[in-house]
DNA sequence: CTCTCACCTTAGACATAATCTAATCTTCGA
DNA sequence: TCGAAGATTAGATTATGTCTAAGGTGAGAG
């Protein structure tokens, strides 16, 4: 991902592209599997420590509002980021907690009239069950223990 | 809702009916409101304090594992939880992070080939935004003070 | 060029949410 | 009635996220 598109994307959205927020934005652009942000301030120093955790979180909290980039909803645990390039719905594992995209496909809106006068800013499709590590060999026998 | 059917609803899913599980699945079934651990914790021992708050999060794990309840995705935040009564779907407030059900409808399912072993056990929507309460009362003016 | 002010970053304290530990208690079935 | 598996407990511990107060930085005004 080029230099200048980053800076631009960040300009244009009113944030100044500093060295750790471009190191953020950076690195969510290289890296789809949905980092947390222990993750990501873990991985932005080990290259250059130069972002403090407070940082790591201020930028990721200014990219999510500049919509940039979304928070994956992962109950409970760690709240995990992803740039948004293209659309995707997620899968998140029951029993090991990993968040995998699955294809993009549209979905019905919810209608307006149940929607009053709330303002959507974005709908994501979360899907649960047992990723491809975790899932049984054999039919059933899916709830044992 | 009845105790005999909690009772049941439980061993069926191989559970022990102890007086705090009891607590917890009751609670859960008459409030609609997806609590968090620590206000189902606080209002089951206000009517009687006999559940500690390791007991709490065990039982609601138990719960969310026997697939009686379910946790509503809230990221960051505390987790909630939901009775699974009839469907519904999911609207998170960017702003105050209130989580208010939507009406329920069906949902494409993803195709079987993006899923490959993956087991499914539930599909769920989320829609983010502004609520009744934070939505502005006029056009554009979204993010200001 | 340099001043200035809004914006950013920082370390560490704080707050909140959830899990772990090790001991004890309960319950169910034999 | 007994024993073992399952539950509960208080409190410590870990994980996650926010806040505070102080200082740094850079883009535009002059």
């Amino acid at each position: 991902m080029d230099v200048q598109e980053i800076r631009q994307k960040l300009e244009d959205s009113g944030l100044r592209c500093t060295t750790q927020r471009y190191a953020v934005m950076s690195f969510l652009m290289d890296h789809h599997e949905h980092p947390t942000a222990a993750e990501i301030y873990e991985a932005v120093n080990r290259v250059d420590p130069r972002s403090s955790r407070a940082t790591t979180y201020n930028n990721l909290n200014d990219l999510v509002e500049a919509g940039l980039v979304r928070q994956v909803a992962s109950e409970g645990r760690a709240a995990r980021y992803d740039a948004r390039g293209e659309q995707h719905h997620h899968f998140i594992c029951d029993r090991c907690g990993n968040v995998e995209d699955l294809d993009w496909y549209e979905l019905p809106q919810p209608a307006l009239a149940s929607l009053g006068r709330r303002v959507v800013r974005d709908t994501e499709l979360i899907v649960r069950g047992l990723c491809t590590q975790c899932a049984p060999r054999r039919r059933s026998q899916a709830q044992n223990s």
